[in-house]
DNA sequence: TTCATTCTGAAACGGTCGTTTCAAAATAAC
DNA sequence: GTTATTTTGAAACGACCGTTTCAGAATGAA
């Protein structure tokens, strides 16, 4: 065949990840984007189409890590009320250690873009509903092994301790030494074993 | 003197909010603010300085709005739960009818900016902690009249319950008919009265 | 080595951005 | 009615936007 890419994929979606998280899509320039990967513009629009293609690809990418990371934990908690805790514990001070912006990829997305884009707004909406089932599911667990003694439906305590989670994150987001998520993560947690 | 103004700094403002809420500061260009306003763009800048200096003013006014609305509501409901419950009811119903965009300018604010304006940021943070005072009040008087059971420190679930609040309004601002947002109010209001 | 194919880098495209300018229109005071 | 002051509308500014173009560099196949 032909010459062959001088760039790596992963690299530039990564760059462009941090990028779009740090300053929101439309504040991302294509220029700034080419400055921090380091790839031309003529590289760049036959990777990924246009500007649209490479956020929405970053936002998934963004959103697999993230479901995988939620998959983990839930995986490796001894108990579902320990994973619960982990999740906030992981929000308040893991990520920030990690290098990678404040606050949430996907969160950001929400906001920015609303309703106004329906591929957007079903990337969004999946991965939402996937870490609700994943700690739907560890709460449905928690209830047969009686480590969570709260007898509400686990979906909704599930939706309720995402909603949770997600306010905490925008706060993160304005405010990073916000000294009260371990505080918030009691309460939930007391919900959980009232 | 000489002549005076031909538009109404509020009226003017009021758009200007509508447009910043339903698009983003970025996206929200000064044309589209003269076009929604009518007003021409010398008559803009003299009256605000710049966009942003708009989009502060704008953004003030709608926290002083959310803030009126949120002591309306702590002053007018017969019980603290029941004002807690109303916060809910308020997000998941009566908001969309009024005519304005969904979720809340404040949260997009909040992910557009980030920490990279400290004047927003400033703003935000402001907004954040008068409303978790109001929540915070009535959950100290709840406790005192008894019809708030739970013993646990009421600024923890102040800042928990309003953590919830904005995460199911994030939510909102993408699927404007969610339909768990009862289910999760519920499950706030039992955390109060386990 | 030659050829065919693919990728790269830089320049350039028209459009839109936020903002400024300024002459003409309007009005309060005299 | 004249004058002084302020607002308005429209045009224009340079800068930056996302995107396209294309000649030339690079590389696998013959």
């Amino acid at each position: 065949m032909a010459r062959q890419k001088e760039f790596n994929q992963e690299e530039v979606l990564e760059q462009a990840m941090r990028l779009f998280w740090e300053n929101g899509y439309k504040a991302t320039s294509i220029r700034d984007l080419l400055k921090a990967t380091g790839i031309s513009s003529s590289s760049l629009y036959e990777a990924f189409g246009d500007k649209r293609g490479l956020f929405l690809t970053a936002l998934a990418r963004f959103c697999a890590l993230e479901q995988a990371s939620v998959a983990q934990i839930a995986a490796s908690a001894p108990t579902p009320p320990v994973f619960i805790e982990q999740l906030f514990t992981q929000l308040d001070g893991t990520l920030p250690m990690s290098g990678f912006p404040r606050g949430s990829l996907a969160l950001n997305a929400m906001a920015e873009f609303g309703t106004l884009d329906t591929d957007v707004t079903q990337l969004l909406l999946a991965h939402y509903f996937a870490i609700a089932e994943i700690i739907h599911g560890a709460l449905k667990r928690g209830q047969a092994e009686h480590t969570i003694t709260n007898p509400a439906p686990p979906l909704h305590l599930a939706y309720t301790i995402l909603s949770t989670l997600h306010g905490v994150a925008m706060l993160k987001g304005v405010r990073p030494d916000f000294a009260y998520i371990p505080a918030v993560t009691r309460v939930i947690l007391s919900l959980l074993n009232p």
